[in-house]
DNA sequence: TTGTAAGCGTTATCAC
DNA sequence: GTGATAACGCTTACAA
């Protein structure tokens, strides 16, 4: 049994409150007892118990973290960052991973009613169900999202700006002198896809050049979508003389069909991709891709949280941050074979 | 504010002890007034708050998740796992990422003293810090060890039998009739790497053949180290005619160097690598890979702390999985280009 | 400055 | 079968 308040209490000769009042730096405390308090309570190895703290104060100093996948390297690195700055900050994070299942997120969010934790961050997913968050929102606790749109209601969000980063891939692949930049995107019915999208149109408009719709290629996150983009293309006969690429699986499809033809990349085929860094670096060549803040907007975001919590008003409700270019082999003009 | 135990109870004009009894299906209320009582907390969508349950209880249903990176494909894989079940056993997991940290574990072990988890799953990692684990073996929560040794005392594990994986690896390789296989591993006091070796070994034993130990290039895990040592073989003038690797990381730099110099895979250097599916299935051509039972593990790792907490006697205090060997194209003899 | 006592929302032990 | 009531370990008025 670990000791309580009540153990260092009657072992300092004091009562509990007093105890508690110098444990927690409040004003009331004689500096020569909170001194001996202090003492004893660290010679005792003494931890406050945060169930009964919570109860009593009403809080947990648990964040939820939800989220609909844990596969996504992205993910790992958005994570990884809340995890620390929640953990500087004195607060845990309790890990929901819906798994995509609706009934999993309802489920999770019983917690917040549940009062177990203090607050949550929403990672990425589809748009908001309305009726949850609705209900979340009237009642109880302060949520955040990141990377995940929010219609109904104005919810403190950090979110990354993919229009602008297709917007780069874009102006990039045009400065290499590229006319007829093919794409390879995720699903249509995307947001975050026809936003990149978006914006790599409006980067060749604003330098007089106009995207081939035909040139685009859609269809699902994977592998192969990317590879056979490629043979689609070639079976058109239009062959484009660069690629703007919306995720690293598919930049992995794709170079992979691009050197089975023959072809080089980045002499024949520039890319630029936009994409994680793991995969994006140990596909040969490496990419140029267009990296996200994640780090920043995983920061943020616990910074929002944590804001909210303390009952501070937060500046911005929304912030949006812009990702950017990382140029690699795989769109260098003067490449060459020298790597190490 | 949500409504309480209290106020469910004026509602269905009953004390609050009935309404408890009704809600944990304990004995000593009518069948009635339970179904009345229950009808009444549905309506108003009662949540029983955990942190009043835990303190009576001393219970929290929340596992700590003790990990020291978050970065390898392979703890994503158990982290997934180790949430599914936790959760359908109705636990919470609170990521605890030590990021390698001393200090960051020695405050997460605090966790357990503060009764906030009632247990912890240990991922990985160096071999356990004995302060550290005596002082919570002795105190209080139960542990459970994933891939991580400890030394000093019997704690209830679950491994992966890394030598196994070593020995399928040099199997196939040598049924593939090669003699002269090469290794590139990890860095060379790692014990995990070490048993890979030693199981690659006893293949080769097992086979009458011996392992030039000049075959074995041990270093960083890091592309970089894969790529060089395929040039360093060059140089010394000994070619293997195979690859054993330890990871997919050296495998994607060895597979680069493979390539730059003209050779081919699988046709000039069959690999077998050890490793995880993500990148082992991006680097071209696909690897055959030793692949470790990760979810097997986290479900078991999980089974094993939920049995703990619920105080029954586990069978097994350490159990040892079998990784298998996934063949893929690096190491099909007749491979072919004609993958999708 | 210090101590007393009333919560916080449950569960559990008693009586009735 | 049911209802008071004392825990659980802490915080926080309110007294002293």
């Amino acid at each position: 049994m670990p000791l309580t308040l009540k153990d260092i209490a009657r072992k300092a000769g004091v009562a509990e409150s007093t105890v508690s009042r110098a444990l927690n730096d409040k004003p009331g405390v004689s500096e020569e007892k909170r001194k001996e308090i202090i003492q004893i309570a660290r010679k005792h190895n003494y931890q406050p118990n945060q169930l009964a703290q919570g109860l009593a104060k009403q809080e947990t100093h648990m964040i939820a973290l939800l989220l609909s996948q844990l596969e996504n390297p992205d993910y790992t690195e958005i994570i990884k960052n809340i995890e620390r700055s929640a953990n500087r900050a004195g607060y845990q994070i309790i890990l929901c991973n819906t798994d995509g299942k609706p009934q999993k997120e309802k489920n999770y969010f019983e917690l917040l009613k549940q009062n177990i934790v203090d607050g949550a961050i929403i990672v990425g997913g589809r748009l908001t169900e309305k009726n949850i968050l609705n209900i979340v929102l009237n009642e109880e606790a302060p949520i955040v999202l990141l990377n995940r749109l929010s219609e109904e209601i104005t919810i403190p969000s950090v979110l990354i700006d993919k229009n602008r980063g297709g917007y780069l891939a874009g102006q990039h692949l045009v400065d290499q002198g590229l006319q007829e930049i093919a794409a390879i995107m995720g699903p249509e019915d995307n947001y975050q896809e026809s936003e990149k999208i978006n914006g790599f149109e409006k980067a060749l408009y604003d330098n007089d050049l106009t995207a081939n719709p035909r040139l685009i290629k859609s269809g699902p996150l994977e592998r192969g979508h990317g590879y056979n983009s490629f043979l689609e293309l070639m079976e058109q006969g239009e062959m484009p003389d660069g690629f703007f690429v919306s995720h690293s699986l598919l930049a992995a499809g794709l170079t992979e069909a691009i050197k089975m033809g023959g072809y080089h990349i980045p002499g024949d085929f520039p890319i630029v991709c936009y994409g994680d860094n793991l995969i994006s670096s140990i596909i040969n060549p490496s990419l140029t891709i267009i990296s996200e803040p994640l780090a920043e907007a995983a920061h943020q975001a616990s910074n929002k949280i944590i804001s909210l919590l303390k009952g501070e008003t937060i500046s911005q409700q929304i912030s949006v941050l812009k990702p950017s270019i990382n140029v690699r082999d795989s769109s260098l003009p003067q490449f060459k074979n020298n790597k190490k």
